[in-house]
DNA sequence: CTGAAAGCGCTTACAG
DNA sequence: CTGAAAGCGCTTACAG
């Protein structure tokens, strides 16, 4: 393999001046420049990144925590983060914890040791408790996509979870409904409670018997959760799912239960995901501005960071947007 | 930051010798190791991963290039991939090429500079142009995931895409459907031949009008291909589509059509995807073995490289499965 | 504009 | 079982 030793030896220069001009920080006379790019050229030499990253102290990679990849949110998340990424030249070591506490905990030690320049750890209640491992760490940390019992100790860019439910819940009281019903899956308890503040306004009260709770944002746990509902409470003219999947099972119980949406029954999710889109008849949802959320995480992760006379940790948080379609309508 | 010599100077010993206890691979006298443990955890010492790179020439990551992980086939791969990784204690470097030839080329270009010990590359057209970017990088490549125009010149894992079309062709076949169109979109004209094979076996011949475009697979393609499917050839008793979304989208297009799955009409998708459990009925697919094609395409690149003397080059081709369920039925 | 020197923090033979 | 030395391939002041 050629260093950059051997460039310079060809190029009849010293190995800092091969130096000089790959890092362009320093003037080069043009003839020698051409000489040395001219035995670059020929040597087929590449600098080698893992020296310079040891003189330098910057590997230009950051690393990335996400529960997964296959759900639409988090793979979203993983490109944005990719693309502001790229428009800073830092590339991408990525983790998922898949819901495994000891796993999360074996990759955050594993990252530990100055192998990324930052870290982004997207919302997981299976890393929480790893956290501490991070006390030692060289590089600066942020949070993002944090739902619940958010840390204090970290800087965190997340989302307004519970207006996401708010804004679900106005729709539906816009639209007249009056006796809704929630599909939730547990670790949505926030997006639940947004939903109920938008009755309480008017005086209206989501009883606890309204909601039905599905072990996990599926398909099938939406179906089932639906069916549930219905029976519960027949007269229930509109269904809040704390996540699209949810509500594209709660489309098919709709279905199979002889209610027309949104003439009958109108239903209205979270996340607007190609779940969502996919649906008949097209999702109404809230929309969670990742990509944005993406970015702000990102450049706060990428900032300067020997000003970090910063007194306070920051915390921003990202309004979401409700996206009408098809599958809500005035309640009969 | 504390170093290793730190840590050697408060235990009394040398840095050779904590590197000793660290690495584990020397014999040290317990009472010393302990002194030296003690040290490292009063320090909250933290090997630098940097510099035993350098020292030691291996980055113990693995880069992998994909067009996306918005997919489900690709996100299960990078889940997949993940899992083989961390058996062999690797980290995953991720890019993903979005489509994009000149990003690819860039993030190829960003890699070959030994950050990585090995790169694996799933199919993609964009990258296809930059290989040669590669000819001078100090680690071993892999394709995978690769469909049509494998290159020569790199070891390939990849599944048998002709046979996936060929089961599919089977399938409908044997349930007694003559009459047959197929939603197809560019990319996947090896599918296509294999879907046709298995009617040539019986001389029956899938003429090129039965086949209709759409430009990628996606939801509305598959709704769009179909009404023209069944438009052109009304008699039609079966489709295949070369990706399920497709496939989902053509179940749309029947329902709008009158057509009833699969009393009225069987269809037929590939890649077992969650959009083809999701859809009712249920889809029929030819599942693709992608965690497989991970396993043994990570343990292609991480095995032994010193034993290169290898006369071949590896070229493997896994088999795909059908999976039955509600969408196919015999021809009326 | 170019060269000599020191150093980034480890690991790897090699002596003792 | 432990220590002294060299080296991995760069970058960064600092002289000239």
């Amino acid at each position: 393999m050629v260093t950059m030793q051997d460039v310079a030896e060809r190029a009849g220069v010293t190995k800092q001046t091969v130096s000089n001009v790959i890092s362009g920080r320093v003037a080069v006379r043009p003839s020698t420049e051409a000489r040395v790019r001219a035995a670059i050229d020929e040597l087929g030499y590449l600098p080698n990144l893992v020296a310079r990253s040891l003189a330098t102290g910057n590997t230009r990679t950051v690393g990335l925590f996400v529960p997964t990849v296959v759900t639409a949110f988090y793979a979203d998340l993983v490109e944005a983060v990719e693309d502001v990424l790229e428009e800073h030249g830092h590339h991408l070591l990525l983790c998922t914890t898949r819901r495994d506490g000891e796993r999360a905990r074996r990759h955050l030690a594993g990252l530990t040791s100055r192998s990324v320049d930052a870290l982004l750890i997207a919302g997981d209640q299976d890393l929480i408790d790893h956290l501490p491992l991070l006390s030692h760490a060289r590089f600066p940390v942020v949070l993002c996509a944090w739902e619940t019992d958010v840390p204090e100790r970290y800087p965190v860019v997340t989302i307004d979870y519970d207006h996401s439910g708010y804004l679900a819940g106005r729709h539906l009281r816009e639209l007249g409904h009056e006796r809704v019903a929630v599909l939730a899956s547990p670790a949505h308890s926030v997006r639940v409670e947004g939903f109920r503040r938008a009755f309480a306004v008017d005086g209206v009260t989501v009883p606890d018997r309204a909601v039905h709770m599905a072990p996990e944002p599926s398909f099938r746990g939406g179906i089932a959760a639906a069916h549930a509902a219905l029976a519960a409470a027949p007269g229930t003219t509109a269904l809040f799912a704390t996540h699209d999947v949810l509500a594209a099972g709660a489309l098919v119980a709709a279905r199979e239960a002889g209610r027309s949406v949104p003439r009958g029954l109108s239903v209205v999710g979270l996340d607007d995901s190609p779940e969502g889109l996919l649906s008949r008849p097209a999702l109404t949802s809230v929309a969670l501005p990742k990509r944005e959320m993406a970015r702000q995480a990102i450049e706060l992760l990428l900032r300067d960071r020997t000003a970090s006379g910063s007194p306070a940790i920051p915390r921003r948080l990202l309004r979401p947007e409700l996206v009408v379609r098809d599958s809500t309508g005035p309640a009969a």
